[in-house]
DNA sequence: CGCTGGCACTCTCGGGCTTCGACTGCTTAT
DNA sequence: ATAAGCAGTCGAAGCCCGAGAGTGCCAGCG
């Protein structure tokens, strides 16, 4: 598609506009080390790959900025993750070595890892609760109508859900239907454990028993997926790389929304480590924008994700390195726990 | 200190600027209603409330702008929360009427709530647990050498610990020890759960059993402080306020630090609703921002914060009002619950 | 004595103008 | 094909100037 000459101006607009935030002209380009050809010469091809949508002009006489289609020819021909700097992976490593004890400690910790490396926010998705099975449940009567169910699972993570009765229980019921209950799911998963059909348990319970069991099956049942864990950190890093606050305060909304996190994760369904550029994230809000991200890897079971989000103008080679390697590193120490 | 008419004015010259966020002229504060005085007289008034320090020229021949003197004078002759618009306090009550159920979802919509009501960021800081008594505890083994507390407060609250054990447990060992820890700290705050003396009791039991009791009351004696639940919101909304992003970014970062959370509660625990303006929130940072914040009484006690932050220009008596009133509700629906 | 109208002065803001410089595109020579 | 030169374009920056908003001060008036 694009010959050898012309893929090196590309990448040297692309990388001076990224480091710049200037528009590229010619000069620049020519007096760049990987060119050996003549300013006039690269205006040429300049003006190919704008015919051909690799860039574009703001007004005439400016230089020449990437367009989204430029930007993804850069990613794509980068062709992976390279390395991290000394003190970058020296960070890495201390921090992972450090970190222990609580998932969810750990995990907000690693969203600012993340965003200190990359100084873009950082979103950290933590493990999705389907796979894991569950240790243990128990019921803790609150006030006589409100039960609390408390589910601990084999991620270590910690589900409860509120149950409101309808009649008053008394600890002794509520003791027998958490028993009940423990036989019953302990050691599924929250999947199977919340398609059990409430009909297969009325065998010799007493009623009010059985009336628990089925409103904390029912409950089970409802959208766990809304209750993914989402840590973000950074925002303030990355909000220093745009000039307008009108933008700065819509991408905000985005991330206040989790909009973010949902293409985070379908992402990560198919591809592994993937670049979102601009509109191909899926939200005009997010038009100045790009996300990296990758999933990490629990027990050969792809559980969560982690990204970055900053300008379509990110630093993408520092970037993709940060993700995989934390994602990796990420991935391992939560394996061994 | 201030006459009636020079406090008339001062007045009229915080609202206007609050209003427009442009330098007030005498012209201005003349033609509005409450002055029936000429320009003439207001320049004079002006030019001594400059001298006194309610208000600063950005330059000769510009209007006035308020001081932080000047905002606080004109803080405390309001005297105390307005009433909220008829809007915001219905979307007050059907909030309230419609929540239910899980604290921290509450929590994090009341957040919404505040931050939709007020356009500015609102903070909820959750309730402490250092009144609330353990309601249950549990221990579930996730490895070998893992072993997860589980406590559940009466507030439905609940704190996880993980505790890491030198030497290999099996599940009976870790239940014995459950039911022990149970007899010890059930029915107790955590503040007095964690200053049991650990040699009180190894009165009989295996060796094994109390060296996870033993574990798991080191682990509660943690700072717990530390794991306050927080919640923030509407920062998108906030940020609009302000027009440098530099700005902006220092705010975010001042956010993710959570230290607007402590100027909070230290402002909670002498005053009750209170309001701090510019650098009176401690913080150089927050040179151009205000923050509004309440507790809110659970059951008699002072249970956690609630609060606004948004730029020294803002609208005190909405914000003012919309906090009193929500920190109001909360209480009340966290006390029935 | 306090208030007011008037007046001279100051300073910012915006428009219009010019200059400067960084580009480009094209044409021509190698 | 590549390079060199040249004319042309357009925004950014500087400048001037007038308009407008606002001030401080002073003298007069009730």
């Amino acid at each position: 598609m694009l010959d050898e000459r012309k893929a090196t101006i590309l990448r040297a607009v692309v990388t001076e506009y990224i480091e710049t935030a200037q528009p590229v002209g010619s000069g620049h380009v020519a007096s760049s080390a990987e060119v050996n050809v003549s300013s006039a010469t690269v205006r040429n091809d300049m003006a190919a790959l704008e015919a051909e949508g690799y860039l574009a002009q703001p007004h005439t006489s400016a230089g020449r900025i990437p367009t989204e289609k430029g930007y993804r020819f850069f990613v794509d021909q980068l062709g992976g993750p390279g390395k991290l700097g000394v003190n970058e992976s020296q960070q890495v490593r201390t921090f992972f070595s450090r970190t222990h004890g609580e998932m969810e400690q750990m995990l907000s910790d690693t969203s600012r890892l993340l965003s200190s490396l990359t100084h873009y926010a950082a979103v950290v998705v933590g493990p999705q609760h389907e796979v894991a099975t569950i240790k243990s449940v128990q019921l803790v009567g609150l006030s006589p109508r409100l039960v609390l169910a408390v589910l601990v699972l084999s991620s270590g993570a910690i589900e409860k859900h509120s149950i409101e009765l309808s009649a008053d229980a008394d600890d002794l019921i509520v003791n027998a239907a958490a028993v009940r209950l423990s036989t019953l799911i302990v050691g599924q998963t929250l999947a199977s454990a919340s398609s059990i059909d409430s009909q297969s348990l009325d065998l010799g319970e007493s009623a009010d028993v059985s009336t628990i069991l089925r409103a904390a099956l029912a409950v089970l049942g409802g959208e766990h997926r809304h209750d993914d864990q989402v840590f973000i950190g950074g925002t303030s890093d990355m909000v220093a790389s745009f000039d307008a606050v009108r933008t700065v305060s819509e991408i905000l909304r985005i991330l206040e929304q989790q909009l973010v996190v949902v293409s985070l994760l379908e992402d990560v369904l198919d591809r592994g480590l993937s670049v979102a550029i601009g509109r191909e994230t899926g939200n005009e809000a997010l038009a100045d924008c790009s996300i990296v991200v990758a999933p990490y890897v629990v027990d050969g079971e792809t559980a969560g994700s982690i990204g970055v989000l900053g300008p379509t103008r990110m630093h993408y080679d520092q970037a993709l390195s940060a993700v995989a390697v934390v994602a990796n590193r990420l991935g391992r120490t939560l394996s061994e726990g």
